[in-house]
DNA sequence: GAGTTTGAAACT
DNA sequence: CAGTTTCAAACTC
C-alpha cells in the first residue's frame, strides 16, 4: 500500500485523508484478533476497497485473512483464471498474419512471433503440454537474460512469469513509444495493443498463482494499453501510467486506487467489465463458459453492468465523455475497446455481430462504444446462452465480411458460390482476405444453418465480393425499406429486362442471388442457373475485372480515430462519378451513396458531394452542408446561379500525399446520407478490405497513395463469348476485348499486374475479386 | 403507385 | 474513345 507514490495521488488523490495503511493495518489486526466487531465497523467501502487491493496485489494473498476476506469479497480468484482460459481460446495465428504491417520492424514482430509460439495457448491449457511450457519459460528466461544480463534469484516459475511480464512490459512500452508516434500510430497502436493483450493472455496462462498474481501480471500491459490507447486515457489515468512496472503494481490495486471513491460495487463492476472486456469475444470456446458471467449473474453489482455498458453511449452521444460520472472508468472502457477491437479483427465471423453496430455510422468512436458496449452485452447474452452449447452457435456460420451484411439482411441473401482454386489466390492474397475465404468456406460447410440465412452452395468457395455486397444490397435495401416500408429489408432488386444477370441488377452486382423479396421478373440470379450467372459473371469481369469490385474505398479503421477525422477524402469512390445534374447531392451519385467524398477520379459536374467534392474540399459541417445544399437548390429553383460549393478552388492544392490531405482539408465525418441508408456502410467497407483500409475512412484519396497502378498489359482475353451464357445472347452482345483500363472510358483503377496477369485470372474458375487490394504495398508479404 | 429523372452500365 | 442506348434506382408527385 504504500507504493503510493506522488505519481499516482492523481488518482488517489480523491481517496480518503486518512492513510490508507493505516486503517488497513488496524484492519488486519482486528481481523487477526477476531475482532469481528471492529472489523464490521470498520469495514467501510474505501477500507475494503483499499484491502481489495492488497489482496489484488498478492500481498495478503497467503496470509489468514486472505481466506477472510476472500469471503468478504466477492471478486473470486477463480476469474482471473478463466480469463486466461477464455482468452487461450482465441486463435493466435491468424492475428500475425493478420496484422501484419510494413511498419512494425520485423525484429519486434519476430520477437513477438517468437514468444506467441513459446507460450502458444493451445498448448498452455494442454496438461500434457507442461513440458513444452516449461522449455518456453526457460527460452523466456534466456530471452530475459540477454535483455537485463543477470537473473533474478527467486523461484523459477515466479520469475519467469515476472520476467516475462517485465519484458513484455518494456517490449511494449518501445512498441508504442517507437511505433505509435508514426502517421500511422493509430495502426500501430492498435498492433501493439493487440499484441500487449496477446501478451497478456499469454502471461495469465502462465499465471495461475492466483488473483492477485494474475491482475499485476496484467498490470503493466494493460497500464501501456491504457496510456496509450487513447490521450484521454492516459491523462485519467495517469496514476496507472505511472506506475512501476513491477508486479507489485497490480491492475487492482491500479483501479482499486484510481476508484477509491468508488464503492466495492463498482469496482466489481470494472472488474466484471474489464473480464468481459478481456474474454469478451463470442469466439471464446468452451473456456467462454467463463465463470465471468457466472459470476456476474451471482454478484449483486453485477446487474448494473449492462446500465454501466450503456453509459458510454450517452456519454459520448452528449459529447460529455469528459464529465461522464463513469469517466474514471473509461480506461478500463478503452481496454476493453481495445480489446474487442482485436477481437473484431481476428474473429470477423464472432465479432459479426458487433460489426453491424458501427455499421451504422462512420463515427468511429461512436461506432466503437456502441460496438464494444454490444459486445459486452452480447457476451453475456451468449455465454449465457450457450452453455453446453458451440461456442459461436449464436453466430451465423460463415457470417463474415460481406456475409455479416447478408446476415444483417435478416436472411434474405443467397450467396453466390463459385469454386475457386482457393490455394491459386492465396498467395497473393492478405491475410485477412485468406481468412475471408476460410471463414466463407467454413460458411460452405454450414450451410443451411438452422436459420438458413445466409446460404452457400456446395462450392468450396462462395463468390465473395469484398465490398460490393455490402456496399449496395444491404444499404439500399435499408433504403428502400424505408420508402416501401418493408420490414424484413428483404426486398431487392426490380429488374424487368436484365434478367439479373448485369449489373444493373443490385443483387447480381452484389454477387448475391436474388429471393423471393426481390421483385425482378424472368431473374436468372438464382442458385438454380448458378451456371449462367457464373458464366455471366465471368463474363462482365472478363470486360471489367474489376466490376464487381468495392466501389468505395476506405481508408484503415486505425488511422481514422486520430487523423482520419482530418481527411475528407480518406474513402473515395473507386472509380468516381459523373455525375451531371445531381450535383453529387443525390443518391444518384455513387459517391454520395457511398457516403464518400468525390475525387479527381470523379468527371462530376458542379460538385457538391457533402462527403467532400472531387477538388477535396469538404462542407465545413454536415449540417451547414446540407443547410447549403437546400439553400443552393432552393436558389437554382429561384433561377439564381449556383456556385459549386467550394469547387475547383484547391486544385493546385490537391494533396499528393495523406498528409498534405489531410492537412489541407476540413474535418470530414463520413455520417450517412441524411435520412436512408448508411453510407455504404463502415461495416461494409471494413469487410470488403479490411486489411487495407479499414471500416471509417482515413487515408485520403485512396488512390493518391498508391503507386500509378499498372494497366492491363494485356487483358485477360477470356472466352467471353464463348462463354456467353446463352441467356444473354439474346440481348447483348458482349466485347470480346476487355477494356482493361477503363470500362467506361475512364476512372477503373486498374488491376495491379498480378492481379491481370495472375494465374487465377487465366484459369477457368479463378476466385473474383476477393478484395482486390488497391493498395499493392500495404500488405507486407513478409 | 405511376411517372420522371438520373447516372451507371452496356452497347455501337 | 466518344457517343448513344438501355437499364434500374432514386426521386417526385
Amino acid at each position: 500500500m504504500e507504493t503510493e507514490t506522488p505519481n499516482r495521488t492523481k488518482a488517489a488523490s480523491s481517496s480518503t485523508p486518512i492513510s490508507k495503511f493505516e486503517v488497513t493495518n488496524k484492519f488486519l489486526a482486528a481481523i487477526s484478533h477476531s475482532d469481528e466487531k471492529t472489523v464490521v465497523s470498520m469495514c467501510s467501502v474505501e477500507i475494503a476497497i483499499g484491502f481489495l487491493s492488497l489482496i489484488l496485489k498478492g500481498t495478503l494473498r497467503d496470509s489468514p485473512v486472505f481466506n477472510y476476506i476472500n469471503n468478504l469479497s466477492p471478486i473470486k480468484p477463480v476469474k482471473s483464471i478463466h480469463i486466461a482460459q477464455t482468452l487461450g481460446s482465441l486463435s493466435f495465428a491468424s492475428l500475425q498474419s493478420i496484422f501484419t504491417s510494413p511498419h512494425v520492424s520485423s525484429l519486434k514482430e519476430s520477437r513477438f512471433h517468437r514468444r506467441h509460439q513459446n507460450l502458444d495457448f493451445s498448448k498452455l491449457r494442454s496438461p500434457s503440454r507442461d513440458a513444452e511450457r516449461a522449455s518456453a519459460n526457460e527460452r523466456a528466461e534466456a530471452e530475459l537474460s540477454e535483455n537485463f544480463g543477470e537473473r533474478i534469484s527467486v523461484p523459477s516459475t515466479t520469475v519467469d512469469q515476472l520476467s516475462e511480464q517485465n519484458k513484455f512490459a518494456f517490449e511494449l512500452s518501445h512498441t508504442l513509444d517507437y511505433e505509435c508516434g508514426s502517421p500511422d500510430s493509430r495502426t500501430n497502436k492498435e498492433m501493439c495493443l493487440q499484441r500487449a493483450g496477446q501478451q497478456a493472455e499469454l502471461d495469465l496462462g502462465n499465471t495461475q498463482a492466483g488473483p492477485g498474481r494474475e491482475w499485476a501480471s496484467l498490470a503493466p500491459d494493460t497500464a501501456n494499453l491504457l496510456i496509450f490507447s487513447s490521450p484521454n486515457d492516459a491523462e485519467a489515468f495517469q496514476g496507472i501510467i505511472q506506475m512501476s512496472p513491477g508486479l507489485e503494481t497490480g491492475l487492482g490495486a491500479a483501479i482499486s486506487s484510481s476508484l477509491i471513491r468508488n464503492n466495492i460495487a463498482e469496482l466489481q463492476k470494472m472488474q466484471l467489465l474489464f473480464q468481459v472486456a478481456v474474454g469478451g469475444h463470442p469466439e471464446m470456446g468452451d473456456a467462454s463458459e467463463s465463470i465471468e458471467i457466472k459470476h456476474a449473474q451471482e454478484d449483486p453489482g453485477s446487474h448494473d453492468l449492462e446500465t454501466m455498458g450503456s453509459y458510454p453511449c450517452d456519454g459520448l452521444n452528449n459529447e460529455a465523455e469528459l464529465h461522464d460520472p463513469f469517466a474514471e472508468m473509461k480506461p478500463l472502457y478503452n481496454f476493453q475497446r481495445g480489446m474487442r477491437r482485436r477481437c473484431l479483427d481476428f474473429e470477423l465471423v464472432g465479432s459479426h455481430h458487433h460489426e453491424r453496430l458501427p455499421d451504422r455510422s462512420n463515427s468511429s468512436s461512436l461506432s466503437h462504444l456502441e460496438g464494444m458496449i454490444a459486445s459486452v452485452n452480447l457476451m453475456l447474452t451468449s455465454v449465457n446462452s450457450k452453455r453446453g452449447g458451440e461456442p459461436s452457435m449464436c453466430i451465423l456460420p460463415g457470417i463474415g465480411l460481406h456475409l455479416n451484411s447478408l446476415a444483417s439482411a435478416k436472411g434474405c441473401y443467397n450467396v453466390i458460390s463459385q469454386d475457386s482454386s482457393i490455394s491459386e489466390t492465396h498467395s497473393n492474397m492478405p491475410c485477412q482476405e485468406l481468412l475471408q475465404q476460410t471463414v466463407i468456406s467454413n460458411a460452405s460447410d454450414k450451410e443451411a444453418d438452422e436459420t438458413g440465412n445466409v446460404f452457400v452452395e456446395d462450392n468450396p468457395l462462395a463468390l465473395v465480393l469484398p465490398e460490393e455486397p455490402n456496399l449496395n444490397s444491404p444499404r439500399k435495401k435499408r433504403h428502400r425499406d424505408e420508402h416501401s416500408g418493408d420490414v424484413d429489408g428483404c426486398k431487392r432488386c426490380n429488374c424487368k429486362k436484365s434478367k439479373c444477370l448485369k449489373l444493373y441488377c443490385e443483387c447480381f452486382a452484389a454477387g448475391v442471388y436474388c429471393m423471393e423479396p426481390c421483385a425482378c421478373q424472368d431473374c436468372f440470379n438464382k442458385p438454380i442457373h448458378e451456371d449462367t450467372v457464373l458464366a455471366t459473371r465471368k463474363l462482365i469481369e472478363s470486360r471489367n475485372p474489376l466490376a464487381f469490385a468495392p466501389k468505395v474505398i476506405r481508408a484503415s479503421d486505425s488511422v481514422t480515430e486520430n487523423e482520419s477525422m482530418k481527411t475528407p477524402a480518406s474513402a473515395r469512390h473507386k472509380r468516381g462519378c459523373n455525375c451531371k445534374k445531381s450535383s453529387c447531392l443525390k443518391k444518384y451519385c455513387e459517391c454520395y451513396q457511398g457516403g464518400v467524398g468525390c475525387s479527381i477520379n470523379c468527371r462530376c459536374e458542379g460538385c457538391r458531394n457533402k462527403f467532400g467534392t472531387k477538388d477535396g474540399t469538404v462542407p465545413v459541417a454536415e449540417a451547414d452542408c446540407e443547410a447549403e445544399a437546400e439553400e443552393a437548390e432552393r436558389r437554382e429553383k429561384a433561377g439564381l446561379d449556383v456556385i459549386p460549393l467550394r469547387t475547383e478552388k484547391l486544385k493546385s492544392v490537391l494533396p499528393g500525399t495523406p498528409s498534405g490531405l489531410s492537412g489541407s482539408l476540413l474535418t470530414q465525418t463520413t455520417v450517412p446520407p441524411p435520412k436512408s441508408k448508411p453510407p455504404r456502410s463502415t461495416f461494409l467497407a471494413t469487410v470488403g478490405s479490411t486489411y487495407v483500409l479499414n471500416s471509417t475512412q482515413k487515408l485520403g484519396k485512396a488512390e493518391f497513395l498508391l503507386p500509378p497502378l499498372p494497366k492491363f498489359e494485356k487483358p485477360p482475353q477470356s472466352n467471353a463469348e464463348n462463354e456467353m451464357p446463352e441467356i444473354l445472347r439474346g440481348s447483348s452482345t458482349p466485347n470480346a476485348n476487355i477494356k482493361t483500363a477503363s470500362p467506361n472510358r475512364k476512372r477503373v483503377s486498374p488491376p495491379h499486374g498480378e492481379f491481370g496477369s495472375s494465374p487465377s485470372l487465366k484459369s477457368g474458375r479463378r476466385l473474383i475479386l476477393q478484395s482486390i487490394p488497391s493498395f499493392p504495398s500495404l500488405t507486407p508479404q513478409h
